[in-house]
RNA sequence: GCCCUGGUAGUAUAGUCCGGUCUAGUAUAAGCGGCUGUCGCCCGCUAGACCCGGGUUCAAAUCCCGGCCAGGGCGCCA
């Protein structure tokens, strides 16, 4: 089929911004067909684009025999322009509706589409994956996306008020910088190297120059975890902040989730209503629940978890339904934690880093970070880890490195908890795991 | 990597336990035709499927074995 040319068309409106006072008024409307309804001597094409749909109303009698023909052979998706008359009514929903003047077809779609856009006949999640482009056209994966962007543009107000400096640090790194989590190596120029799985060293390095310093990017783990919250590729919201401890940071925290939940709310308010979600804006502070006391709770719970130990998943479940909101697990023991999480002066097994926690779900992850030389050396080693591999990361103790705490923000668990959504590939556009590389 | 459950038209499902009128049902999508107020439009017609490989059996969508894949759970995971 030959295509319309754009020309000189321009977009006078999204589609919900035709309202039934502009009655009679011109209107320029691009989108896609998302339904056609052929009553034979009246037709209803429903456009939409990103903001919603508008129906544009074809009397076969009363329209130019150009628009007639044009839209006979509009089929679903179609990408189309169209320039129409606003017309009041009231037989729909909206109160408006327009009657096309000229129709262009500026893309076709195949006949046969992979899953049913309009959500009437349901697709299991690997078959929406698989079609992920057409996928993110349905209306409530738009609203997904639009709330993490909401979240995002909140987060990043926040930050730039309290001072923070968006930085960018690398994703290809040298060594095996963390030890534990597996790497993806990466041949580089016939050298061996690594995509990055966290910003950690560089971004404390920073602050030893920028002082605070956030960052919002992908990152990247080759763990066999196969779970509905874990993903290859995932992005990562991180801080690091100067002459500051673990209190302030969870301060900052506990505010910033506030904020975010506040503006979702504020500015998502239909988007939510389409997924049928409800956001309760917590109040600060958040609950402050030690180690210790997380596990005297699991064990009235006949849950027992030995100290020292990791929680396991299923204790964080039940976990959860004790506190069904955010919450802070904070004192961990020591060897539990990262090698540069700082071990507490007064009680070297307890450390000073902390989990946010939604539910079961682990949110955020931070702490104090150790600003000592020798002391995070002892700590490589207790790790098992070999001081010489993190040489150039300990020469910036050698500059100045000043007391540091900060955290970092799983993106896409927090768009989970935003939007109701339940697996980690919902609220990923296109979602990394072991078995999914494509599209 | 382990456990459980599953894999049937484009999509979503029924049928599988207890093998045989299953010539595989239904909904929706698609194609064709009809219809002037639909909004999950409606009506008629058409076409469309048993994951792959092996085995048992007179006979396999159905039972057994292996593989691949998916969902959930576990483990792993600063």
């Amino acid at each position: 089929m030959k295509l319309d040319s754009f020309g000189d068309w321009r977009r006078t409106h999204y589609s919900v911004d035709v309202k039934p006072e502009m009655d009679g008024l011109e209107v320029t409307l691009f989108g896609w067909v998302q339904e056609i309804r052929d009553l034979g001597g009246i037709r209803f094409i429903i456009l939409q684009d990103r903001e919603g749909t508008i129906q544009i109303t074809i009397p076969r009698k009363k329209v130019a025999n150009e628009v007639l023909s044009k839209s006979d052979i509009l089929q679903k998706r179609y990408s189309i322009g169209v320039k129409g008359t606003v017309k009041k009514t009231e037989v729909t929903p909206r109160g408006v509706e327009v009657i096309p003047k000229e129709i262009k077809i500026f893309g076709t779609a195949a006949p046969q589409l992979p899953i049913d856009i309009t959500g009437k006949t349901p697709a299991s999640l690997e078959t929406r994956l698989d079609a992920r482009a057409l996928d993110l056209c349905q209306d409530k994966n738009i609203a997904v996306f639009k709330i993490q962007h909401a979240a995002v543009e909140a987060i990043r107000d926040f930050l730039f008020e309290k001072g923070f400096v968006e930085v960018h640090t690398p994703r290809i790194i040298a060594s095996a910088t963390e030890g534990g989590a597996a790497l993806f190596p990466v041949d580089y120029f016939g050298r061996k190297a690594f995509l990055a799985q966290s910003p950690q060293l560089y971004k404390e390095q920073l602050v030893m120059s920028l002082e605070k310093v956030f960052e919002v990017g992908p990152f990247f783990r080759a763990e066999e975890s196969h779970t509905r919250f874990h993903t290859s590729e995932f992005v990562s919201i991180d801080i690091e902040q100067a002459f500051a401890d673990a209190e302030d940071v969870m301060q900052l925290l506990e505010r910033l989730m506030q904020h975010v939940c506040k503006v979702v709310n504020e500015k998502c308010g239909k988007e939510l209503a389409l997924l049928k979600h409800k956001i309760e804006v917590p109040t600060v502070p958040f609950k402050r629940l030690t180690y210790d006391e997380v596990l005297k709770e699991l064990e009235r719970e006949s849950v027992n978890v030995p100290w020292g130990e990791d929680i396991p998943t299923p204790a964080l479940r039940t976990l959860g339904k004790i506190h069904p909101h955010f919450y802070f697990i904070t004192d961990w023991p020591t060897h539990s934690k990262a090698f540069y999480i700082k071990p507490r002066d007064d009680k070297p097994e307890i450390c000073e880093g902390f989990d946010l926690m939604w539910r079961w779900l682990e949110l955020v992850s931070g702490g104090t970070r150790i600003a000592d030389k020798e002391l995070l050396i002892k700590r490589l080693k207790e790790k098992g880890l070999n001081p010489e591999a993190f040489k150039f990361h300990l020469q910036a103790f050698d500059f100045g490195m000043p007391p540091h705490a900060g955290w970092a923000i799983g993106l896409e668990r927090l768009t989970m908890m935003l939007t109701g959504k339940r697996n980690i590939r919902e609220v990923t556009l296109y979602p990394r795991d072991k078995f999914r590389v494509t599209p």
